[in-house]
Formats: C-alpha cells, sequence, structure tokens
DNA sequence: AGCACTTGATGATGCGCATCATCAAACCCT
DNA sequence: AGGGTTTGATGATGCGCATCATCAAGTGCT
C-alpha cells in the first residue's frame, strides 16, 4: 500500500476544462446532463467545445471523488454471515442472489459483497473492530439464517439504510424487509389437505423460533380455526434429525393421521422413508407435505417428489432491493419498509386424497 | 437521487479530533495504524483518548473521501459481459467465483460485482457512455467467455489495473491473467490415450479461435510431435452440433479410429449418443475424452461418466486475485502478471485400451 | 427607454480524508 | 549546560468533483 499514483495520471475535470476554456463547472454540468438543475446551464455550442475536449483527453469521472461530493456512491452491498459463496449452500442463496442483481441491475447500482467482514476467527461481523464496515455501501440487503442478533439491531438502530430477506423482528429496531407469505401459504396448504378429505393431520414442528417458522405457526392455526373440529390438527414437537422422525410417525400412524406436515423438504423426506419402513406407501396409505422446499445436507430428498410450500426467493431479493432503493431516495421518511411476498406451491407426488374418501 | 443528507449524519474525521481533543491528523493517523510511516506519530496515552472518542461516536471512515484521498479503496470487483448470477450458467462461473471470494477475503478487501455495467440493451459494458465504470473498484478480474476485445484492450491500455482468468491476447495491451495449463493437460491426454495402446486418435475440433482452444491445439501438436509416426493423430474440425458430430463418427469409426477426443464433455456426450446409435460400446469399442469438463446447454450429459481434462476454476480465481493484489502493491512495475495452474483429470469411464491391443 | 426576466457562465466552497511540512517538547550524550 | 536527536502533535493543503451564489449579457414586454 502506497504509490498513490498511477502510472499515467488521469485526466481531470480542471484538464478539461482547460482545454476547452471553460469553469470546471460547465465541465461538471456537461458531464451529468446539463438540464440546469444544478442551477448551472451550458450553451450548446460551448457544450459540443467541452465534449470534444473530453474525448480527445479520455476524460472519466473519478468515482471516488463524485461519490464524495454527492454523498452516494451507487453501490448496494449484499451481507451474510454465512460465506458468500459456499460451494455446497450455494442451492440456499442462490434464488435471492438473482433476484438482488437483476434489481441492482435495474437500479444501475453495483453489488458488493461483503468479503472483507471477518473477524480473527472465520466468522464474519458487521462492526469489525468497533467500526461498521458496511459503511462502503450506500445501503444493504441482509440475508442468511445464522445471524447476529444484538449486532443488526444496533445496524438498524444506528439508522443504516438495511433490508432484510425474510422477516425479522428486532429489539429496539423497525426492520425493513421483504418477506414470504409463509403463513398464509401454510393456512391454504392445511385448507388443501382437508380438502382432499383428511380428518386427521399432524405438523411436525422442530424447535426453530425463527420469524419464518413463527409465520407458518400462525398460518396453521389459522386453518385450524377455520376448520374448526371438522379437522383434528396437532402439532408435535419433534428434533430435525431422521431417527426422530422416525420415532414418532409410526403413533401417528397407528392414531389414524392420514396427513403428516414437516417444517421443510428433508424432514418430510425422513417421514417419507419412515412410512417406507413400516411398509408403507406415500401417498396411498399416508400422505406427506413440507411447508418449505429447503434441504440443507441431506440429497437423498430428490428420491421423493414431495409437496411443498415454495419461497419467492428471486422476487424476495428483487423486491428487497426496490425497498432499499426507496429507503435510500426518501431518508426523510424513516418507516420501515415491509413487503410480503406469496409463495409458491410445488404440487409433488406425497400428496392425495387418503385412503378412506 | 437527491438529498445527499441522511437523517443522522454520519461523524466525521474532524468530530472524533474534536472530541478527543486532537488533530485530524492524529485521528488519520490513529484509524490508520501509527506506524508513524506516514510521518504522524501518536502517544499510547492519546491513541487510546482517540479510540474511545472513536468508539464512542461510532466513527467510520468515509470510503469516498478515504479513495478520494489515497487512491485505493479495498474493493476489487469482478466484472464480466454476461450476467452474474444467471440461473443456468452459475455451473461455469461458479468456481472461479468460490475462488476470488476465496483469495480476496484473504486481501480483507470487498468484493464487488458489477452489475451496474449495462448500456441501454441488457449487454454490459465497461465504458458506459465514455466512463469506465470499473473505477469503483481498485482493480477488477475479468471473467467470461463472450467478450468484447477492442473495449478490453483499451481498458488495459488505459493503464487499469485488471485481471483476466484464463489467457488473453489482446492487440497492443500485455494482459495479466491466470490461466489453466490446457496445453500440457492436452499433450499429457493425448500420451495417455497413446500409452492405452491406441493408434489411431482423432480430435474433433470446434471452430472456435479462444485462447483456451489454441492451448490445447498447442498441447495436441506437441504431442504429435513426440509420438512421431507411432500414433496417427487427426485433426477433423466439426461444427460444434450434435448432428454435426453425428455426421462425423462413423466415418471415423470406418477408418479405424479408436479414440475420439472432443473440445468439450458435451461434444463428447454427443461422440457417445453417435457411437450407440452405431451399436457400438463405449469404452469398449470406441473410447471417447474430452478437453474440457464444461458442458453448456445439454444436461442429458451426465449419463456418461466421461473422461476429461478438468478446468482448475477456483485455483484460477483466487490466483487471479493476487495477481492484482500485486499489481496494486506494485504500480511502478508495469510487467504483466501471468500465472499457469495444472488443469485436474477425471479419469472417467470412456477411456480404456483399444479392442485390439 | 426602462424594467423584469431568462440564458450562459464563473469562481468559491466543501465533501472527508491522508499526508506533508512544521514545530514544541522531551531526551541523550558529552 | 548546550547542541543534536527523537517523540508527539499540529495546521494546511489537495485529492476531483458537485453545487451554490453570483454575475454579465441577452430577450421580451410595456
Amino acid at each position: 500500500m502506497k504509490a498513490p499514483e498511477r502510472p499515467r495520471k488521469r485526466p481531470t475535470q480542471a484538464d478539461v476544462a482547460r482545454l476547452a476554456s471553460v469553469s470546471p463547472a460547465v465541465v461538471s454540468a456537461v458531464v451529468n446532463g446539463r438540464g440546469g438543475a444544478n442551477g448551472v446551464r451550458v450553451g450548446d455550442r460551448t457544450a459540443a467545445r467541452v465534449e470534444e475536449a473530453i474525448r480527445q483527453l479520455g476524460y472519466v469521472p473519478n468515482v471516488a471523488a463524485r461519490s464524495l461530493a454527492r454523498g452516494r456512491n451507487g453501490i448496494i452491498g449484499v451481507f451474510t454471515y454465512e460465506a458468500l459463496f459456499p460451494l455446497q449452500a450455494m442451492s440456499y442463496y442462490h434464488p435471492f442472489l438473482v433476484g438482488v442483481e437483476e434489481a441492482v441491475e435495474e437500479l444501475d447500482c453495483h453489488l458488493l459483497l461483503f468479503t472483507g467482514s471477518h473477524t480473527d476467527d472465520r466468522r464474519r461481523s458487521i462492526y469489525k473492530n468497533g467500526t461498521n464496515s458496511l459503511q462502503v455501501a450506500d445501503g444493504s440487503v441482509l440475508i442468511g439464517q445464522s445471524e447476529d442478533r444484538a449486532e443488526l439491531a444496533e445496524l438498524v438502530r444506528d439508522g443504516y439504510p438495511a433490508v432484510f430477506i425474510g422477516r425479522r423482528e428486532l429489539p429496539g429496531a423497525e426492520v425493513s424487509y421483504a418477506a414470504a407469505d409463509y403463513a398464509t401459504a401454510t393456512r391454504e396448504l392445511v385448507e388443501r389437505i382437508s380438502g382432499l378429505g383428511h380428518r386427521r393431520v399432524a405438523r411436525l414442528r422442530g424447535g426453530s423460533d425463527h420469524e419464518s417458522i413463527l409465520d407458518r405457526d400462525a398460518g396453521f392455526a389459522a386453518a385450524r380455526d377455520q376448520l374448526g373440529d371438522r379437522v383434528d390438527t396437532t402439532e408435535v414437537f419433534v428434533p430435525p434429525r431422521a431417527e426422530s422422525i422416525a420415532a414418532v410417525v409410526p403413533g401417528l400412524v397407528e392414531q389414524g393421521y392420514t396427513c403428516l406436515v414437516t417444517d421443510d423438504r428433508e424432514r418430510a423426506g425422513d417421514v417419507c422413508a419412515a412410512a417406507t419402513a413400516l411398509g408403507l406407501s406415500v401417498p396411498r396409505d399416508l400422505s406427506v407435505a413440507a411447508l418449505s422446499e429447503y434441504v440443507y445436507v441431506d440429497n437423498s430428498v430428490e428420491r421423493w417428489d414431495i409437496t411443498t410450500i415454495t419461497t419467492p426467493g428471486r422476487e424476495m431479493g428483487a423486491e428487497a432491493v426496490r425497498l432499499l432503493a426507496d429507503l435510500l431516495d426518501n431518508p426523510a421518511d424513516a418507516t420501515p419498509r415491509r413487503v410480503v411476498i406469496d409463495c409458491g406451491f410445488h404440487a409433488g407426488a406425497t400428496l392425495t386424497a387418503p385412503q378412506g374418501a
């Protein structure tokens, strides 16, 4: 880190101004569209002269200076506590990133991935030795599951323009986010199950209290309210492990539950496996559905074409960026920006009407 | 784009200086490691005071200002003419990006994806209405196949610090790159084929004159030189389409060629299909090998476990960033930085000794 | 002719920082 | 005790740009 000077120094605005025998202000005006919006007007003749000088010198505005002067730099960040291009987890991030990139591109901004934000260990952190490293970007989109909520809350309270992908509730901070409507999707899924004729539906719920799961809780509760006692809807807390799933499935089947709903596709796969082990056929003897398409480690799930709610990842990513843009363009309005997006549905092969129906 | 002022203005160096009752220069020195390298020395006591003030105010250096003043901003860019997170082509980019991210993270820099660099149509462009949009980053890594070579040459000639992933020769410009040693890999593959006993080997070459293909040409030529007339090595120019491949395979088989080498895995798949259509079995009746693992559109290739050269994508990405770092740290040395990395080899199931051997 | 108004352009200022030249004080050695 | 050196800190300057306040000249209207 030294020598601030590049081999060949780039021409500056002043150089252009000199060559065209005008003031720097005129050059600036010409470069940024001379609508006169900034108070400086330029005649056609001089503008032409300036443009000629620009071409001749190969002048290119210095981004740093420009961003310093006008207070924004056209960079939108993406932060996550996890590594950004993990070889494996790509499947999880990918749709979000695609959406983010799409929207950022529409805004004509650049996308900054915060790779340098790690502390001594490999763990990432926003406040790196006391300084908010996200400041490099005008604002940021926050993705991920594992997170330091205290730090995030501080970030938002600090007034840093941030938008989460997925609903978040942080203590003492009004968070902006682009979320998926898991509540409605869950309710509709349960209604669909009921509509198929199932009268005993059990939900196998993991222990997470993440907002995305709480939303599904809400949806499940709503469905229950609406269906009343026409359908027996039970929630069973089961650790998200194949063995634990396998341990509860037999009992539920015996009790006459004809449809099991799990938090995610991976657990649904476990249920299918457990059912198969019992000599049952899915979906003939037992229907299975998932509240999330995600698969975390086990790829054998692909064997089953599981019926599941899908996350509108791309739309969420894109919407998050749009919200962020709004946040940046209207800094006076401090209210949180929130969007809730409809989920998709994958009508797989694990859900049909129950045998008796 | 307006209102340069955020709700709450960020504290500046001057604010910190005031609070700690020191001069701005001291704050600057504390922030950038007070080795005294910049001429300003700070005592332990005052340094502590300044640090306390920084913490108290939550001061964060303004990147734009910093970068304007010192000429660098700790941002490394990745540019490509294609979209960066294309849903499909991800397989192609992914390894490179992983390597890039890895190395950038080591440098403690951030990674900027140039998403905003598109002109009116969807096509990306470096010189967007006359201004080099890559300037936001200290330097950039360039990836991709479809490219505007004239623009790239201009970029390099302009003295912009850029490193290519993959060898490139541009007119009038000394390019830095991290390339794969396709020449050696190709030669070794042909030698291996010869070693297995094949005496008639044909290469099905597409029409590309990309450097990565030219390198394979060189490797093929080297192998030919070395093997002399012990092995008949022929090159056949064939358009990279399944039909064209299917059209030439029968003739080659009839002429006694026992091993066909293609530019990439997709074409190798075409060969396998063509061979199968002829009632031949791969590799019993015909061996097949590819000079590149890439598959561009057709996923049915997965049916064949094709023997192929593999590209050290991750290493190339990481090396490119390291070269770039060197370029940035030693701007005085204008010589191009170049690294050539050994390829890998996937010993698939399509190459064995010929039947007669 | 006189005034209001528009057009075209200028110079100064500041964005937030790094760095250089300068300087005061403390320290060391003889 | 006094000259030289090291340590610790200060102000000033400039990086390249956008923008604001100002101003001269031209235009239209009564």
